[in-house]
DNA sequence: CTGTTAGCGCTTTCAG
DNA sequence: CTGAAAGCGCTAACAG
């Protein structure tokens, strides 16, 4: 075991205090550059290298990030695969490197955020691992954190997030100018902010196209394809447009259109917003919104390495995503 | 900004020793069941948690392992997709969380094994990372660490790899058994090990099966389609067997066969070992070696926790691959 | 700019 | 088990 050379080692060869060799490494104060060569230069011969620990404790700063993603989520999904290696390219961009906290309980999971807790200046969240009362708690002597998913209430935190309303807006115009107004979204429980800003987004397009949003928007608690049957076998016609919150909705709608006797695409038209099954099984193809998982993560590396470094700067990020129309709503093309 | 709550106040507010609580939170030593429970009370009620860096600081253990990557080396790859989220859960399954070191110079990503540089109990390095040299040279005051892909020369550290060995001897017999003995192996540079491994597995074949290794064995620097094609025309003919380091270079016996109006599958076999082109272009189809990732990395990682558990006990681990024999060797099927 | 000094919060040791 | 005290190696504050 080598002796490990410390700060006073390298102070003394090159002749020089402590506290300026330590002024020159974290570069905090002014040296002149005929001090700094010399210390750089003893530094080098000693192969002197600071203790993360050491300087992490006095300093509070290690150049590190956090990704915390809760237990329950599956990391193999390739969205979070996409997220991670963003994040991972984009942090290190930067100078800085990814630590990425997963499968411990979530209470502990939240506790690395306060300060001290863990060597890392701030942390990226997903948002499923939000739990708010918590997280308000937490919050005081927290360190910097970016949310990815709005996250609920008056909570104070940057976040990155889908930009729902626009992709609602977009999507609605779209088809009801190619196949008329009689437009329904069917959302998810409302109890995820996600579906209150599809709702939100739609009750705008229903009072500009003078549309009753009160019957044209329902909510599906369990987002299941028999919600999906039994909700559009109440009003499905010719030339209903149905833009559901998932693929197991759009698959509900595809049975009551086959028992009506509508075809998909031509007399009926279903758009996906979120991607919860395998897209590929759908006949005729499913239009669904494509997201860029990439985007996310780098922004959310990008916002939050802002936040470290400039202070409190909080500017929420919203991603655009983008329809794809395939098939299922054919006069799109 | 809320006041730190340190050992002291749980100490104080239990009424026992300091060092009574941080022998109940390190486990180090014996405590009564019934001072534990007072301490445990105690740090619930003044919501303690341990300071990481002054922990850090005294007892050099962390929780966490690194992974090193180059930053030459394309994160962006399924590969490394696959690795990371392998090492991730295997790591989170062991009570860890996973660093990521990526893009910072190799300088640095190499002093990061150095005992203290950085908030890791151990490292998992891959192989093109090493600089041989440089490793030996910091191997005395290191870190724990395994290495993905078999290290080069004297090197005292653990590693996983691929079977090579047993792959190309699976490879070999089955191609033999079925086409004959006109077996020749294409094999990329020799400065890397996997090239080494291999030409020594096939020279065993060679000597099982009385073939002439110096004839049937090539070495290709560049491992382009122009070698490929270069060095099968000598040698090509009805029923030879050519196994090659790579997709470039079978290409380029693809393309001698073309020319000689042999027909790939029929009368020769093509197989390549490793994957470095989009093995999907290829007519008909090339047979290849299928690895798992997953299992590279979550048994690097396994490996890794155990040796910063048990000390130094070194066992390599060899992955098997599965070979897949496709249209290219369609006698296989 | 120097040099000293006082921490950072925890672990460890050692005598009681 | 306690209690005091000595570090771990660095940063930061302050008087010179």
């Amino acid at each position: 075991m080598k002796k490990i050379v410390k700060i006073t080692d390298v102070a003394e060869k090159a002749g020089v205090a402590k506290s300026t060799v330590s002024n020159v490494l974290t570069g905090r104060k002014f040296v002149s550059d005929e001090l700094k060569a010399k210390v750089m230069d003893a530094c080098k011969e000693l192969d002197f290298h600071p203790n993360f620990y050491a300087s992490g404790l006095s300093s509070h700063k290690s150049n590190i990030i956090a990704l915390l993603l809760e237990s329950n989520e599956d990391v193999e999904r390739p969205f979070y695969r996409e997220l991670i290696v963003a994040c991972l390219k984009e942090a290190s961009k930067l100078g800085y490197s990814l630590l990425i906290y997963y499968n411990s309980d979530n209470e502990k999971l939240l506790n690395t955020l306060r300060q001290g807790m863990a060597p890392i200046d701030g942390a990226i969240i997903m948002s499923p691992c939000v739990d708010d009362k918590r997280l308000t708690q937490i919050q005081s002597d927290c360190i910097d954190c970016v949310i990815i998913g709005r996250p609920d209430g008056e909570i104070d935190f940057n976040y990155v997030d889908i930009d729902n309303i626009k992709l609602v807006k977009d999507v609605c115009s779209q088809l009801i100018s190619l196949y008329g107004k009689d437009v329904y979204l069917i959302n998810s429980d409302y109890s995820l902010t996600i579906s209150r800003d599809r709702a939100k987004s739609f009750k705008d397009i229903c009072a500009e196209y003078s549309i009753d949003f009160g019957k044209h928007m329902f909510e599906s608690k369990l987002s299941c394809e028999a919600d999906g049957y039994e909700i559009s076998c109440k009003v499905i016609k010719k030339n209903s447009v149905f833009i559901t919150a998932n693929g197991f909705l759009a698959a509900g709608v595809y049975r009551a259109a086959a028992e009506k006797g509508l075809k998909i695409g031509e007399d009926v038209a279903v758009f996906a917003l979120g991607r919860s099954q395998q897209h590929g099984s759908f006949k005729p193809q499913l239009s669904y919104a494509e997201q860029d998982y990439g985007v996310i993560g780098s922004k959310a590396v990008e916002l939050l390495i802002n936040q470290i470094n400039d202070g409190g700067i909080k500017e929420p990020v919203l991603i655009e995503s983008k329809p794809i129309f395939t098939a299922s709503a054919k006069k799109c093309n």
